[in-house]
DNA sequence: GGCTTTTTATTGGACGGTTGACCAATAAAA
DNA sequence: TTTTATTGGTCAACCGTCCAATAAAAAGCC
């Protein structure tokens, strides 16, 4: 069965596996065996393909935000205008791929450790600078430098106190909802 | 030593004892013999005072959101007409109680937890039943009922994702700031 | 008010169970 | 034959729980 380069192969499986777990049974109680066995290989293969069980924790959460920033050049891509583009970074806020129980737990699992390590703690500010500097690209050519500022300030944490509500209170499906009163924010404070 | 009717103050102890180590170490690492040997006791007491280890926690995230509500009710009962009374709420939400390292790390561990605890979980709702009925309340003084409705979801948004970004990223002292953005975002939201 | 008895608070260690890390053995592909 | 992938078990460390022992305060008693 061994074949050679099998290491993306598994990786991806791990990290997937980990993601799974994580959901099921906390952050807490994601243990190697686990996490092992739901992504169908021998305990041993973790440290295998990992120098150790917090590596592979963080290349866990890693893969989320890569998830995230997949969802929102591709959707950047297809939007015209400034407008069209904070949209675009609105809707992959509330993208599919992160509209998922799985997701939900995972990312919520990060924001729990973040504090403890500064590894986590650099996802996070990554992806703060980026959502900023996102929407100030296109900010500044609707409005002011100060007034794009406190936009990008109440945007940034609408989408986050959003994606936290439906994240923590669970409702699972229809991320048009979210989506619609960050929209509605946005436009209350251009006006 | 050993004086009646030391349950309260141990408990007491006990849970603060919890929240300093779960910052210092993490919700995963906070053992029970770290957070007794922080509260000056022996690791014995904990189950003397709390049926188990869980038990200890779930009352140190309840604590958590009985300190909130007292500094909101406080604020509340100093507050004159609607608008006021908004302000109050948002100025506890960022109350100097709650802006602290070591509240924030105890916040979070609830947050990355309570997704796979129904009794965590609990706590969230009640959180956000409450905030939202006071902003209602308030709200539906000063325009109509779908407007409210609509508003209230977007202040508690922004005040969980401001919250959020602070405890996140550590900004520690100003609370001030997120307040006025607050403040802003609702008069946006008014006009 | 002294003295004993009961209750309450507290200690620190023992025990069983679990975990992450590690490794020798195996097997398939190169 | 060498390299790479994989297994499954071992092991030391640690953790939550439980418990017997201790000590101090409170209550009962004459």
């Amino acid at each position: 069965m061994p074949k050679v380069g099998m290491g993306p192969i598994r990786r991806k499986q791990l990290v997937e596996a980990a993601i799974a777990t994580i959901h099921e049974d906390g952050f807490g109680n994601a243990t190697v065996v686990k996490i092992a066995r739901r992504a169908g290989v021998s305990s041993g293969i973790v440290h295998h393909y990992f120098t150790s069980k917090d590596d592979l924790l963080f290349e866990t959460m890693r893969s989320l935000m890569a998830e995230l920033r997949r969802d929102a050049v591709e959707r950047l891509g297809q939007a015209g205008n400034p407008r069209e583009r904070i949209n675009a970074i609105i809707d992959a806020s509330f993208g599919n791929t992160q509209f998922s129980g799985e997701v939900f737990s995972a990312w919520l699992a990060l924001y729990g450790n973040a504090r403890q390590s500064p590894r986590l703690r650099r996802i996070l500010e990554i992806y703060h600078r980026r959502l900023r500097a996102n929407l100030m690209h296109d900010l500044l050519k609707i409005t002011g430098r100060q007034r794009a500022l406190q936009i990008a300030e109440v945007l940034g944490a609408m989408i986050d106190g959003l994606w936290l509500r439906f994240a923590l209170l669970g409702s699972p499906g229809e991320p048009e909802i979210p989506r619609a009163l960050t929209r509605q924010c946005l436009d209350a404070q251009l006006r």
